[in-house]
RNA sequence: CGGGGCGUGGCGCAGUCCGGUAGCGCACCUGCUUUGGGAGCAGGGGGUCGUAGGUUCAAAUCCUAUCGCCCCGACCA
């Protein structure tokens, strides 16, 4: 392996696959657009499923699995979700391979074709609006709070380590409720849980808000997301929360008996985060030493590093190994890297690159004094501490450390936020990179013109917007929304 | 699908113009010395040069075909 990762001021696109592979978050597959996830980057998964499932289940929701196979009919339904992933949906036509007649090798047996296609899912509305149909009778079958975990194919064209990949892993509710309120409570609801699990857990500040008609959702009524900026200052959606309406009630007949014996269709909504939170991460958090995790949501928060000679060698071990057990006590999730074949400074470097928030180095001078160095990742800050005092101290470092992360994030993101006055100083802003927070008309056609000239989408209409007084950054003309756009991922 | 580029040990490349014993760096293995910021030295293993034809005494190199991949332009978590 070569030493370090490229600047990201030299080239942030390679510094990024450059610290996924060498952090051993994850690799590419054999099929283009496909990615390993290797145990490092799938244990931080792990650690993110863990902080949504339980924050999902708290809020009353159930974990089920539908089929990834799904017949093409059912994509035919709802005519704007066809339209948003027809193009990008793998097929199954055939259920068999058999010998090459010609000579090595297999190939598909045509005898094998199927009546009926399938398709491998894109997202699981249609199967699970199907599904809903036979589940669903009466307003006492409501609300249905589904959720689940699962992998998903897109045909995707251009693909990067975990932002966008032909198949990925995400997590997607799915419900039914008897009214519209409900269900549009329920959308809000849900991202909300989303911002709390982004900014609290992976300590990234998002801005909440609504999709236009253009960004959202196909199929759905309305839009809501979390948009987060990473170190290149573009644009991340990391969730989506969707108000459905009754569009996929209607396109799967899927209705029930109010209390006054009315026959109403049901209103539904649906929710997903992916593993692209993962490259979330990455960006919005790494340096040119690689990852920094967030202490919260790190597989390994306190890496002991022991520096020994022969004749030290016993005693520098039994003291980082007794340190260890001690420290696991308190619940940290800590390691001790006690690999013979690699020097100190290699593992230094490893550990940074892996993003592990606090590096405790324990030497023969050390032991002698009682002491640990202590080596924040975020800071780079260096301190003596006594061995007796660290079980105490590190839970609040750790906690200071995710602080700092989400701080840094915070005053990133405003140092790169501008209110453009006009049209000249928005362009100069997108080009440089960063968020616009100005007026828009509401008028898609001057939506598609901002796109056009200058690469820039509205993220979204965040939640606390105040048109008021502002003035459409295009066209002049009084503002309908306020808006934040960025050039996006 | 339009434009550009590349296929040579695990990875990154040189060699191709001008045919003549397949090479370099990293990684890997063994030994010794090392270990407080990516250790040093010595030795060692590994490639039918994407594939298939052709030209030639001789092809990584020339010719033809074919396959695959990467980068840039219209969509997307």
């Amino acid at each position: 392996m070569s030493k370090g990762v490229t600047p990201r001021s030299q080239d942030y696109a390679r510094w990024y696959t450059d610290v996924v592979q060498k952090a051993e978050l994850a690799d590419y597959g054999p099929v283009k657009g496909t990615m390993v996830i290797r145990p490092y980057g799938y244990s931080i998964w792990e650690a993110l499923r863990e902080a949504f499932d339980m924050r999902f289940k708290a809020t009353g929701h159930v974990n089920a699995y539908f089929p990834m196979l799904i017949p093409k009919s059912f994509l035919s339904r709802e005519a704007a979700h066809v339209k948003g992933f027809a193009k990008e949906c793998a097929v199954v036509t055939h259920t068999r391979l058999m010998a090459d007649p010609d000579g090595n090798g297999v190939v598909v047996d045509p005898d094998s074709k199927l009546e009926e296609e399938l398709i491998i899912r894109p997202t699981s509305e249609t199967i699970i609006w199907h599904m809903y149909k036979q589940w669903i009778n009466s307003y006492r079958d409501l609300p249905i709070l589904i959720n689940q975990w699962a992998n998903i194919v897109r045909w995707e064209l251009r693909t990067r380590l975990f932002l966008r990949t032909s198949e990925f892993l995400w997590q997607e509710g799915h419900t039914a409720h008897a009214t519209s309120q409900e269900a549009q409570e329920e959308t809000e609801r849900m991202i909300e849980v989303y911002r709390e699990v982004v900014e609290d857990e992976m300590a990234l500040p998002v801005i909440v808000g609504r999709k236009t008609e253009a960004e959202k959702f196909a199929g759905a009524v309305d839009t809501f997301t979390i948009e987060a900026m990473m170190g290149d200052r573009r644009a991340l959606q990391c969730g989506t929360s969707h108000y459905l309406g009754q569009n996929f009630a209607r396109a799967f007949e899927v209705t029930f008996r109010t209390q006054d014996n009315d026959q109403e269709y049901v209103y539904a909504t649906s929710w997903g985060v992916s593993t692209r939170l993962v490259g979330a991460m990455v960006m919005a958090h790494g340096d040119d030493k690689g990852l920094r995790l967030p202490p919260r949501v790190a597989p390994i928060q306190v890496v002991i590093v022991p520096i020994f000679r022969d004749e030290s060698r016993d005693r520098v071990l039994q003291t980082a190994t007794s340190l260890t057990d001690g420290l696991q006590k308190v619940t940290v999730r800590v390691k001790l890297d006690d690999r013979d074949t690699v020097s100190p400074g290699f593992k230094f470097n490893d550990w940074e690159m892996k993003g592990v928030p606090v590096r405790l180095e324990i030497g023969p001078r050390d032991v002698e004094q009682g002491v640990a160095v202590v080596v924040r990742r975020d800071t780079g800050e260096k301190q003596s501490l006594p061995l007796d005092q660290l079980a105490a101290k590190l839970p609040a470092l750790l906690e200071e450390i995710q602080t700092s992360l989400y701080q840094q994030a915070v005053d990133f993101r405003a140092e790169h936020t501008q209110r453009p006055g006009n049209w000249e100083a928005f362009k100069t802003l997108m080009k440089a990179g960063g968020f616009a927070r100005c007026g828009w008309d509401g008028d898609p056609e001057t939506e598609a013109a901002i796109k056009a000239e200058t690469k820039a989408t509205i993220r979204c209409i965040p939640l606390d917007e105040n048109p008021s007084g502002l003035k459409c950054v295009y066209s002049g003309q009084p503002a309908k929304y306020e808006v934040v756009l960025a050039r996006a991922y």
